[in-house]
RNA sequence: GGGCGCGUAGCUCAGCGGGAGAGCGCUUGCUUCACACGCAAGAGGUCGUAGGUUCAAAUCCUGCCGCGCCCACCA
C-alpha cells in the first residue's frame, strides 16, 4: 500500500485517462452473451454545433448508468458516434473552402482544396463526392474537440468502436435500410405539395418545423360573385390571390349555405373559382369564408386534395412570385389582359414585397375593404430557416408513417421511459402527425439515394421505375457511380440514365444508430449480441425526431423496439432559466469549468440533476462537487494511513456504521436499478458526510490504538470495509478520485470491481443496531454545540457531560462511552434516565 | 384550444399522507495530529393560492394564479 503524504486531485485526469486507454478498461468483450450485455445507443453529437454544459450533463448521465451496469456485472456496449451530416457542416465547408457542390459533376480524384482557382472570388463547383470529402476534413477537427471533452469527462466508452454518420458504414446502413423499405413499398416517391424552405431550397419534414410568432397583416378583400353580388374574405397572404382556386365555407354555416356550388371571380385576375364546403372551414375565423390557394398552408393542401381542385402555383422554389402565365391552360381568366398586367406587377418579387404591392393594386381596384390591420400570428418556419416556409409541389421520397401511427403509439407504451411522463410528448407527436416522413433533401452533404433513373429517347427520366443499386455495391453515389447495365458515357444522354440528385434527411441516418453501431448486416454475431439495445439516452427536444424516427425504422425493419429504456435528460438553462443559445450569448462552455474544478466535480454537478428535469446552471454546485472529491481523497488517506493490523469488526459503533452502510447500498442499488442516479448519489453522499463528520471523529482515537490492539483492529477493519464500499459506490460519479484511491491499496480498476452488495457486509453488520451511530453522534453534537456557543475549540476538554435519555439509548451510550469520551475529550460521562433527550456539558476551567 | 411538468429557506434543489429538509450563500466561532479546498454552531420558510377528502395534508382531489415546455390551430 502506498498512500501519498499530501494527496491532491490535480494531475489525476491525464494519468488515469491514459491508463484506462492502455489497459483497455472499457473495452467491449464481444464473447459475452446478450443477457450479460448492456448496450447503449449513444447520441452522436452534432460536431459542427457548439459544445456547451448541456453536453456535460446528458453525457454524464449516460456514463453514470453505464458504469453502474458494468460494475453490476454487465459487459457494457458503449460506442461513440459523431453526427457530421447536415446543413451547418455544409455551410461551413462552402465558406471555408470557397466551393459549391454541383452533383452533376464527376468525382475529381486529384482535387486539392488549397489549390483551387477562384476567378472573381466565385465559389468553385465541385462534385458531390469531393464536397463530402471536404466536409470530412472539417468535421474531423470538430470531432477532436468533442473527443477531448468526452475523454476528459471520463466517459467510459470503447473508443475503438467510434463511427461517424457520414462514414462508409453509416452510408451503407442508410442506403440498405432505404432499399429494403423501397422493396417492401414502405417508401415511395411522389410529386406532392411539401413544406419547402426557400433559402435552403430544400424540402423539409414535419419534424423540423417550428412555429414562430411574427407580425402580419390582415387584408379584407372583396370577391365578386359570378351571379352578381360579392363576398368578403380575410387573408394575411393576399399575394396568393393569383393562386386562389376556390373559396371554402363550413357546410353547417347558414350564412353561406346557398353560395356552395356557385362561383366567384378572383379580384385583379378574374379567375372563375368554385365555392365549396368543407368541415375544416371555421365559421369563427375571418369572415367565415376563406380562399383556397395552391398552396398557402397545409389546410389548403387538404382542401385541394379533397375537392380535386386545380393547381395554380405562383410561389417559386426561391420564394419569388412566378411570371405571368394567364391565358394558358389552367390559367383561364375573364380578363386575361388585366390578369397579365396584375401578374407582371408581382412577378419576381419576394412574397413579402408582393404582398405590399398587391395590397396597393387591390386598393386601386376597389377590392380592398378598409385598411389592412396588423396582427401577431404564428407562422411555420424550418427550424434553421429565416423565412417562413412555403408549400411547394416537388418530387420527393417519403417513408410511410401515417398508417403506422397506432402501432407506433403502442411501441411507445412498450418502452420504459425515464422519467415516465416523457412518453406523453412522444404520443402527442405521433398522434398529431399529418404527413408521411419526407426524407429527401435538395442538399449535397449527406447520404445520397442509391437509385438512378433511366432516360427515355427525349432524355426524360422515368421516375416510376428507379434503377436500384445492388446491396453488395453499397454505399454508392449515383452522381459518380453508374447503374448496372450502363456505361459512364450514358449519363445524361437520351436512352441513358441520371442519378437521383437528392440526399437523405440526416435523421434517416441518425435513426439507424443502433444498426450502425451494432453493425447490422455486417457482423451478425455482434448484432445478435447487442440488438435490441438496453438504453437510449437523449434530450427531450429530440423525442419527435431522433427517438421517434429510430422507433419507426426499427418497427418497420425489425418489428421491435430498438431499445428497452429511454433515459431523457433535461436541459441546462442559464441562471435566468433561459435556454442557452449562441445568439443570446449565454452559452457556458465546459472546458474551463473542467479545468477549474476537475472533471469529477463537473460530473457530480451533472449527476445531481434528475432525468427529465431542466436545471438552471449554478457554478456553486460544481464547487460542492470539488469539495466532495477532495474529501474522498483525504478521508481515504486517513482510513488507509493508520498502521494497524486488520482484524475482526467487533465494536458496537463499527458494526452500527457498517449496518447503516449496508442499508445505503440497498437504497443506492434500488435507485440505480430504477434509473434514478441522482438519488443513488444523494444517499451515498449523505452517508459519506456523516461517516466523515461523526464516525471518523468517534473512532479516531481508538483506531490510533487508544484502547488496545483489538479495539483498533476493529476500527481499522471497519474503516477499510467501508472505504472499499464507498469508493465503489462513488465510482460511477467520481471516476478519477475513486480510481486514484483504489490504486493505493487494491489491484485492478475500481470501475471493473463488483458493485457492492449488502451481503458483503452481512457478517460484520449482522444484528447490529443502525441507531447506535445516530444516538452517539447526537450526544457528540450537543457537546460540540456547547463548545461552539462558548467560543471554545472543539478539542476543548469537557470536565463532565451528563446525558438524560431513554434507557435503551443510555444502554447504547454505555457501549460506546469510550469512543464518545475520546472524540469529545470528555473527562466524565454520566447518564440519567429521562424521557426528553438533554445533554449538560461542563467545560474544564481555563 | 388540448396535453405534460413545475411553483418548498436569498439561490440550486430533495421530500410527495403523520417531526419542514440538504447544499450553497449569510452570521458567529474553532490553527482539532485526514482535510482551513477544513470543522462546528446560528439565523432564515404561513411548502403559489382558495376550497375539499382525512383523526392527520407540503404530500391526495378540485378550482384559480404564475412559470416552462410539448402538440394543434394559425382565414
Amino acid at each position: 500500500m502506498t498512500v501519498p503524504e499530501k494527496p491532491t486531485i490535480e494531475g489525476l485526469e491525464p494519468i488515469w485517462g491514459e491508463r484506462w486507454e492502455s489497459a483497455g478498461t472499457y473495452r467491449f468483450d464481444r464473447s459475452r452473451s446478450r443477457r450479460e450485455i448492456y448496450a447503449v445507443d449513444t447520441p452522436p453529437p452534432t460536431v459542427s454545433g457548439y459544445i456547451h454544459v448541456g453536453h456535460v450533463m446528458s453525457y454524464t448521465h449516460t456514463d453514470v448508468i453505464a458504469r453502474f451496469q458494468r460494475m453490476a456485472g454487465k459487459m457494457v456496449f458503449y460506442p461513440m458516434g459523431w453526427d457530421d451530416n447536415g446543413l451547418p457542416t455544409e455551410r461551413r465547408v462552402q465558406n471555408h473552402f470557397g466551393v459549391r457542390c454541383d452533383p452533376s459533376l464527376p468525382y475529381d480524384r486529384d482535387l486539392d482544396p488549397d489549390a483551387l482557382e477562384r476567378p472573381n472570388g466565385e465559389p468553385v463547383a465541385v462534385s458531390r463526392p469531393n464536397f463530402v470529402e471536404l466536409c470530412g476534413l472539417l468535421t474531423a477537427e470538430d470531432e477532436r474537440a468533442f473527443e477531448e471533452l468526452f475523454r476528459r469527462l471520463a466517459l467510459s466508452v470503447d473508443w475503438s468502436m467510434t463511427y461517424a454518420t457520414i462514414d462508409e458504414r453509416s452510408r451503407r446502413a442508410s442506403q440498405r435500410a432505404f432499399l429494403r423499405l423501397l422493396t417492401r413499398d414502405l417508401t415511395y416517391q411522389a410529386d406532392a405539395p411539401t413544406m419547402w424552405d426557400v433559402d435552403f431550397r430544400t424540402a423539409v419534414a414535419q419534424a423540423e418545423i417550428e412555429d414562430r410568432e411574427v407580425s402580419g397583416t390582415y387584408h379584407r378583400v372583396n370577391f365578386e360573385l359570378e351571379a352578381g353580388g360579392s363576398v368578403e374574405i380575410e387573408t394575411s397572404r393576399p399575394e396568393l390571390i393569383p393562386a386562389c382556386v376556390a373559396l371554402v365555407v363550413n357546410p353547417e354555416d347558414e350564412r353561406f349555405r346557398e353560395l356552395v356550388g356557385k362561383h366567384a371571380l378572383t379580384p385583379l385576375f378574374g379567375a372563375r373559382v368554385p365555392i365549396v364546403a368543407h368541415r375544416l372551414a371555421d365559421p369563427e375565423k375571418g369572415t367565415g369564408i376563406a380562399m383556397i390557394c395552391t398552396f398557402g398552408d397545409m389546410t389548403d393542401v387538404i382542401w385541394w386534395r379533397d375537392h380535386s381542385l386545380p393547381t395554380r402555383v405562383v410561389v417559386q422554389r426561391d420564394g419569388t412570385i412566378a411570371p405571368r402565365r394567364w391565358g394558358q391552360p389552367g390559367w383561364e381568366s375573364k380578363d386575361v389582359v388585366a390578369a397579365i398586367a396584375a401578374q407582371s406587377e408581382l412577378a419576381g418579387l419576394s412574397t413579402t414585397r408582393a404582398r405590399k404591392r398587391i395590397a396597393e393594386l387591390l386598393a386601386q381596384s376597389g377590392h380592398l375593404v378598409g385598411a389592412p390591420t396588423p396582427v401577431r400570428h404564428a407562422v411555420k418556419f424550418y427550424e434553421r430557416g429565416e423565412r417562413p416556409l412555403e408549400i411547394i409541389s416537388s418530387r420527393q421520397w417519403f417513408v410511410k408513417t401515417l398508417e403506422f401511427r397506432e402501432e407506433l403509439v403502442k411501441r411507445g407504451r412498450e418502452l420504459h421511459w425515464h422519467p415516465e411522463h416523457m412518453r406523453a410528448r412522444y404520443e402527442s407527436w405521433v398522434e398529431g402527425l399529418n404527413t408521411d416522413w419526407c426524407v429527401s433533401r435538395q442538399r449535397f452533404f449527406g447520404v445520397p439515394f442509391p437509385v438512378w433513373y433511366a432516360l427515355d429517347d427525349r432524355g426524360e427520366p422515368d421516375h416510376e421505375h428507379p434503377l436500384l443499386a445492388a446491396e453488395e455495391r453499397l454505399p454508392v453515389d449515383p452522381s459518380s457511380d453508374v447503374p448496372e447495365g450502363f456505361t459512364a458515357e450514358q449519363r445524361g444522354a437520351p436512352g441513358g440514365f441520371v442519378g437521383d440528385p437528392d440526399v437523405m434527411d440526416t435523421w434517416a441516418t441518425s435513426s439507424l444508430t443502433p444498426q450502425i453501431a451494432g453493425r447490422w448486416c455486417e457482423d451478425d454475431d455482434l448484432w445478435g449480441r447487442v440488438f435490441p439495445m438496453d438504453l437510449r439516452p437523449q434530450g427531450h427536444d429530440i423525442i419527435r425526431t431522433w427517438l421517434f424516427y429510430t422507433v419507426l425504422k426499427s418497427h418497420l425493419e425489425h418489428d421491435s423496439l430498438p431499445w428497452t429504456n429511454a433515459a431523457i435528460s433535461g436541459w441546462v438553462l442559464d441562471p435566468e432559466r433561459k435556454k442557452m443559445s449562441k445568439s443570446k450569448g449565454n452559452v457556458v462552455t465546459p472546458m474551463p469549468l473542467l479545468e477549474r474544478y476537475g472533471a469529477d466535480a463537473a460530473r457530480y454537478w451533472a449527476a445531481s440533476a434528475r432525468l427529465g428535469a431542466d436545471t438552471a446552471f449554478d457554478e456553486s454546485q460544481i464547487k460542492v462537487g470539488r469539495r466532495l472529491t477532495i474529501k474522498v481523497l483525504n478521508a481515504s488517506r486517513f482510513a488507509l494511513s493508520i498502521e494497524a493490523a486488520d482484524g475482526v469488526v467487533t465494536e458496537t459503533l463499527d458494526r452500527s456504521m457498517l449496518r447503516q452502510l449496508a442499508e445505503t447500498i440497498g437504497e443506492a442499488t434500488r435507485a440505480f436499478t430504477a434509473y434514478d442516479h441522482a438519488r443513488a448519489l444523494e444517499v451515498t453522499e449523505r452517508f459519506f458526510w456523516s461517516f466523515c463528520d461523526d464516525y471518523l471523529e468517534l473512532v479516531k482515537g481508538r483506531a490510533y490504538g487508544g484502547r488496545g490492539a483489538d479495539a483498533a483492529a476493529s476500527a481499522v477493519s471497519a474503516l477499510r470495509a467501508a472505504l472499499s464500499v464507498l469508493l465503489r459506490m462513488f465510482g460511477p460519479f467520481l471516476p478519477y478520485v475513486t480510481e486514484e484511491v483504489w490504486s493505493w491499496w487494491r489491484e485492478g480498476s475500481v470501475h471493473l470491481a463488483p458493485w457492492p452488495t449488502e451481503a458483503e457486509l452481512a457478517q460484520a453488520a449482522a444484528g447490529a443496531d443502525p441507531a447506535v451511530l445516530d444516538v452517539t453522534a447526537a450526544v457528540l453534537g450537543e457537546v460540540r454545540k456547547f463548545k461552539a456557543l462558548n467560543k471554545q475549540s472543539l478539542r476543548a476538554r469537557a470536565e463532565r457531560v451528563v446525558v438524560r435519555d431513554k434507557p435503551d439509548h443510555l444502554a447504547i451510550l454505555e457501549a460506546v462511552a469510550a469512543d464518545l469520551r475520546e472524540a469529545g475529550n470528555i473527562e466524565r460521562l454520566e447518564t440519567i434516565e429521562g424521557d426528553a433527550f438533554a445533554v449538560e456539558t461542563t467545560l474544564a476551567s481555563a
